[in-house]
DNA sequence: TGTACATCAGTGAACGCGCGTTCACTGATGTAC
DNA sequence: TGTACATCAGTGAACGCGCGTTCACTGATGTAC
């Protein structure tokens, strides 16, 4: 079964719109392929239904699309942590710390492709401390903050706090995709884990 | 400069020395090259100084080298691990356990381009909770187990401290590599974070 | 209102490259007689 | 002791493939006059 509707071209003066169909479209694939194998800028084009010169005009060569990508990526994940705690109650301030964290949890466990092509590649930041994955732990370590303005005991300072839960959730995902279990068990499993984590750095 | 000398050719009946010249050319390009992309028979080959089909004497085709690698690499570790818990006083019950994580975490930092090998590829092993990585906790888990018996209190079962420890540690290189902090700093701190953690799952 | 034209959003063919893999071969060496 | 031969550890050329990238082009559409 061959692709035979034409895509329609975008009018005139809203090119751009091509640039984030290419994003969608690299999205897609990376999921589909679970893996920056095979991640290629003649697949992108195919998956986009469009001819593979036309990502030269949103992205400069194949590197630049695959940092677009990533950037893509992290804008995703940080809204919907954003969007998770902004669900909980504000008085609920250490149920907060975890809907950010599983959230986070969620977004890599449900995306080993996406996974991987955020950890295998250091953003172009030269800065050594600093970077999207930062910000990331940023935002959990405010939302930690938060706890102990709210009174809740914490057994070491906010920030490094969220840096052990954040990293021991990052460590729990990235042992789950290692040992290859597929069977669901481990989604369950996780949110535990993150409990038992956050349990941890406040008792 | 070209590599002139012919590399001498292996006696009658040890053609088998020339799999483990193999594998530590891959593990050599693995390490200078800081990531999977980029190793190939023909890259392996040229290290080895071997022609690329001499390769296909020892392994089937790509895949299997890779998989020899990926078992080879674990031995590695396994063995290095073992011999820093060995080279603690009997005595120093949790010491010896440090010993093995952060055994663990110096070579995974070290080598880059191993620790996206290992995280990239899950074993063959149609077994879920299987597999040399699950090996690895489990050589923590039985170390917390000597702590315990020496009178060390847990705050959890052995194995659930060594999956936390073991986990973080996981996470915390894993996330060193996602923010592409080369100052070496995260190394002397990986150090302090290991015993952070086990200090959280002792105390 | 009509029309020539510049612009824009792409297309399609072509390039050179390194890859995985195959297959016929080579030449040293141990072994049978 | 000599020699024919089988075996072994590789080599080297060749294949077809998909890749990243380039470049001349096309055809629709907004705009100036």
């Amino acid at each position: 079964m061959v692709e035979t509707t034409r895509r329609a071209r975008n009018p005139r003066g809203q090119g751009d719109r091509l640039r984030l169909e290419i994003l969608e479209a690299a999205a897609r694939l990376l999921s589909e392929l679970g893996g920056e194998e095979g991640l290629t800028i003649r697949g992108v084009a195919r998956a986009a239904g469009i001819s593979p010169s036309a990502i030269y005009q949103h992205f400069a060569d194949k590197s630049a699309l695959v940092d677009g990508l990533i950037a893509y990526d992290y804008e995703q994940i940080a809204y919907a942590m954003a969007r998770a705690e902004e669900a909980c109650p504000p008085e609920a301030a250490l149920e907060r710390v975890r809907a950010r964290v599983r959230t986070y949890c969620r977004f890599v466990m449900d995306n080993p492709g996406h996974y991987r092509l955020l950890i295998n590649h250091q953003p172009l930041t030269a800065e050594p401390r600093r970077g999207p994955m930062v910000d990331l732990v940023t935002s959990v370590a405010t939302a930690f903050e938060h706890c102990e303005r709210s009174g809740v005991r914490l057994r070491m300072p906010p920030r490094r706090a969220a840096v052990l839960v954040f990293t021991a959730a990052h460590g729990r995902v990235a042992l789950w995709h290692a040992s290859g279990d597929h069977s669901g068990a481990g989604v369950e499993d996780l949110a535990d884990f993150v409990d038992e984590v956050v349990w941890l750095v406040t008792q």
